[in-house]
DNA sequence: TTGAAAATGAAAATCATTTTCATTTTGTGA
DNA sequence: TCACAAAATGAAAATGATTTTCATTTTCAA
């Protein structure tokens, strides 16, 4: 049995969000985000930066994960599921794959009994240009 | 070569922190801590728990890592390296080992030359109580 | 005992994020 | 094309965690 996922139509603000996500490649915060929207000469309103940023993620359109301080940054999704190395200098991120924590998270879950199972894994060091 | 790593005395908050984390045994936030000290009759002000906090992370004596909100949550580091698999629903967390992981995060850094690495690697899901 | 350094906490300051609410835009049926 | 309801927008206020400031208290070695 196969439910038509319900999605919401995209907006305008929406697709900007993507353009600029699509455009710069790595993560960026809303306020960043924000930033270089304004930069570029859209007047659109920080409220709506978030909005739109929250409905893209809803949609498993863009990623969000956490910088070391708390803050939220958002990526848009790749085809598949990946996860990231990061430089705590640069903030350059790369995109590698994790087959192995695949397996390990599923493995692990299912010993201790867990459903709908997810997982976070991300590397961070000192990049080469660092 | 071996530095002797600069310790800084600990001072009664710290080791009250400390106490909270042990007895508690799982994730806690600092508005959290703060309340249990406060419920105990310990009249010790917010500020000083963060600031017990913060030194207690420098000096890796805590784990800090992040809710899904973002908010700071802390645990007392356990002898090795760990990660956690934490119910979505009710928070219950269980320690489990990361050896496949460490290898994993050590490989990729080093295939994209990083320096300092260090990891994170969580899972979620439901529990089976949940 | 005494002065200096460390610790403390109340209150103010920060800062990301969310909420409120009044206004503007958009789309649709008449 | 017009009129109107629903959706989108953004400024400003509210929130909530965390940090900073600063004046006071505690600790401790000489």
């Amino acid at each position: 049995m196969k439910m038509t996922t319900p999605m919401r139509t995209m907006n305008k603000s929406d697709l900007k969000l993507i353009a600029v996500l699509e455009r710069t490649g790595g993560f960026a915060s809303a306020q960043e985000l924000h930033q270089i929207l304004r930069r570029e000469g859209d007047g659109i309103g920080l409220t709506t930066v978030y909005r739109a940023l929250q409905s893209l993620v809803d949609d498993k359109i863009v990623d969000l994960l956490r910088r070391e301080d708390g803050e939220a940054i958002y990526r848009l999704c790749g085809d598949g599921h990946h996860h990231h190395l990061m430089c705590k200098s640069c903030g350059d991120t790369v995109e590698i794959e994790g087959g192995a924590i695949e397996k390990w998270a599923n493995t692990m879950a299912e010993e201790f009994g867990f459903r709908e199972v997810g997982h976070t894994a991300e590397i961070f060091g000192i990049c080469s240009k660092c």
